[in-house]
DNA sequence: TTTAAAATTTAGACAAGACTAAAAAATAAA
DNA sequence: TTTATTTTTTAGTCTTGTCTAAATTTTAAA
């Protein structure tokens, strides 16, 4: 069995490992967990004897296998709850992720099948963030970063990379949600910054905003 | 803020002051939480510093008056999340107390009042056991337990003393549950056994059993 | 009212997880 | 290739919550 600490240090090194590829350094997780570096390498030493983490000193850390199944079961009760909140109990997406910080640490196989099916058989997140099912598999989807689309070009809103909820809250002041259709009417070389469209109104976007949107092109 | 340990503390002396009327002992605490009477102290000394509980050596604990408020928010919780599994996931009397005992320590008051409306703000969880108001107040309810009832006399169960799952497992295999009728065709003097009738089928319990059920006689 | 037993508290230790400060290793700069 | 800087690890400390063993207080028995 894992502790909450240990649960909360390989949903991080999932999520660094995920997104840069490579294999994580302790000052990233440390930043991550907004913790210590020391902090960070007696845990990975931990995580390393119980096998979850493959780790040599000055190395950084990757997940085993075992270590990524875990941390994928955290992630996929993670967005379970959060589907829950919004759709059962009429949280607004900015709401739900500290709550879902908790929930996803209680421990039942069976709850976590149940809730399932009661929501059934989410595939996404409140989010777009994708539900990873019970073997763990998490299925790819092709979508795109706002920033990369050029001039003209449009999609649906399938996602957000940031989703603190001070942006999903700016994200509700614009009418940009899931499932919304954007396009790009300009977008200024300098310094990226966009005039996109949403559902027949225009407005302008920082670079900030665009590489924290995914799309599905169209 | 407390942590889980010291909620847990609280629980416990809530309870037990609950069911003696007296202030607790450090040894009834240790017992319910089977732990040892030397952490106990600590424990309910760190409780009194924070003024939650009054106590003076060798002389047990009380909940004060935020302490007892901290206390049924607890139970509130607990039970609203057992009412939760039963009613929205399908679980059983039996399986929902130990995923309760995790869930009830999740921090948002939010949370807990969408959870309440979600379910119709219902007044007795799974158990038959009273759910505490927003305030703190539990609606008093006048219940006896089948041992202290006499030959031909009747009721109907609104709850369980104990709710182990053995104990709950055994009602099952009897069709008892919330709601049933049940009547004393006989009792023995020696031994408190009792013959009962449920739903026109007789038979023989043991003191054991009879102490453990609430009726609401008619 | 002494003495024995039980209950409670204190003292000292330990594990988990964090921190600071210092040492060691790896990288980058000169 | 030295030197300087950054990254990582170690050493030592702290807090929370637990434990055992010993001391103290209360309660029960003689
Ligand atoms: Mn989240
Ligand atoms: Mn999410
Ligand atoms: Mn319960
Ligand atoms: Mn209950």
């Amino acid at each position: 069995m894992f502790t909450l600490a240990e649960e909360n240090y390989l949903k991080a090194i999932f999520h660094l490992e995920n997104d840069c590829g490579t294999g994580v350094t302790t000052n990233a997780i440390a930043d991550k967990m907004d913790t210590r570096a020391s902090s960070v390498t007696d845990m990975i030493q931990k995580l390393a004897d119980k096998k979850v983490i493959s780790y040599q000193k000055y190395k950084g850390a990757s997940l085993t296998k075992k270590g990524k199944s875990i941390a994928v079961n955290i992630i996929r009760k993670h967005r379970l709850w959060e589907v829950f909140l919004v759709e059962k109990l009429d949280f607004q997406w900015d709401e739900v992720h500290e709550i879902a910080e908790q929930l996803e640490h209680i421990k039942s196989n069976e709850l976590i099948q149940k809730l399932d099916s009661f929501l059934g058989h989410p595939d996404f997140d409140p989010h777009g963030d994708p539900i990873p099912d019970t073997n763990g598999y998490i299925k790819p989807t092709e979508k795109k970063l706002l920033s990369k689309l050029k001039k003209n070009q449009q999609g649906i809103c399938v996602g957000v990379k940031e989703s603190s909820a001070k942006f999903l809250q700016y994200l509700d002041t614009r009418k940009i949600g899931i499932g919304s259709s954007i396009k790009v009417i300009d977008k200024e070389d300098f310094d990226q910054s966009m005039t996109i469209q949403v559902s027949n109104k225009q407005f302008f976007i920082t670079k900030q905003i665009s590489e924290n949107l995914y799309l599905k092109t169209i």
